[in-house]
DNA sequence: CAGTTTTTAAGAACATCGTTCTGGAAATAA
DNA sequence: TTATTTCCAGAACGATGTTCTTAAAAACTG
């Protein structure tokens, strides 16, 4: 959260690890040019400056059987909206939660394995979420783009 | 995109790996009681299958200097729905694309270093991307929840 | 400019890990 | 039961992560 200049062996690391977080330090050095120690050390300051958070595997939900994914805008009590970010933290069927501006408070990203299930994840759990005053649901039909990559972003 | 029913042990896999995908074999056999061998195998099997479909690093925006997220929705001329999605999908600045179903025919993430880029990107490219007719854009002000994991909704 | 310090990279060295192979136990079928 | 198959543990070996040492390049000082 400190360096907004990254140099460009940084961006090229970050490039290649987020397209592949397994990627052995000495092919991350062939693709930037630098042997494996010097790597190795760019990798652990980028960890250490906070600019990579983590390695992650990239699970296909469909696969999991989540085959139902929806935005939900919702509007909230004011008064209540630290109990309702409490609540959307613990709740596992919760990717994501933005607060933003405009007509609703929040944008939810909810999975559900299948439209039953959805129906009754809404109704019946996150409309009981302390605050919730008003819902409105998009059902995502389609993943046209998902997880495009930061680093490609930078410039 | 075919086995909807996960063993005990693969939904242990795939939940250390989500968490991290760096863990070594050893240490993933620890916590689902195996040893490395056979929790190699599944872990193959599970890249095979399609459940795992990669190792990412997990970026974090604002230290890469990406301070602006905006969740847009867009209307979209259907006789060019193929051109505005091929575009979406090479323009750097969108994380995601969701096809919908309500007011708008697609939600878009947004991301831009700050305000001014942001508007220049809005204005000046995504505003004339083939069969664009309208937007509707909420700035995301706050993540409170970001990547929630997968392997923990299955049940 | 010369001398000093600091930074950065490369290569060797060693412990760890990924991957393969083999044998044997547990489960399934006949 | 016997035979067949599936699954797991351990050994073995090559590849990799990580540390240490050294040297070259860069930055700084007089």
């Amino acid at each position: 959260m400190k360096n907004h200049m990254l140099d460009k062996n940084a961006q090229k690391i970050v490039t290649a690890l987020e397209q592949d977080a397994r990627m052995s330090f000495a092919a991350l050095g062939d693709e930037i040019g630098m042997s494996k120690t010097p790597c190795w050390n760019k990798v652990q300051q980028l960890q250490a400056s906070g600019v990579i958070e983590g390695y992650s595997a990239q699970l296909n939900p469909k696969a999991l059987g989540l085959t139902i994914r929806a935005l939900v805008h919702v509007v909230v009590d004011f008064e209540h909206y630290q109990a309702f970010e409490q609540a959307i933290n613990a709740h596992k069927a919760v990717r994501s939660c933005h607060a933003v501006t405009g007509d609703s408070d929040y944008v939810l990203e909810i999975l559900a394995s299948d439209i039953e299930a959805f129906d009754e994840l809404l109704r019946a759990q996150l409309s009981r979420l302390p605050g919730v005053q008003r819902f409105n649901t998009a059902i995502s039909t389609r993943m046209v783009k998902n997880n495009g990559p930061y680093a490609a972003m930078l410039t």
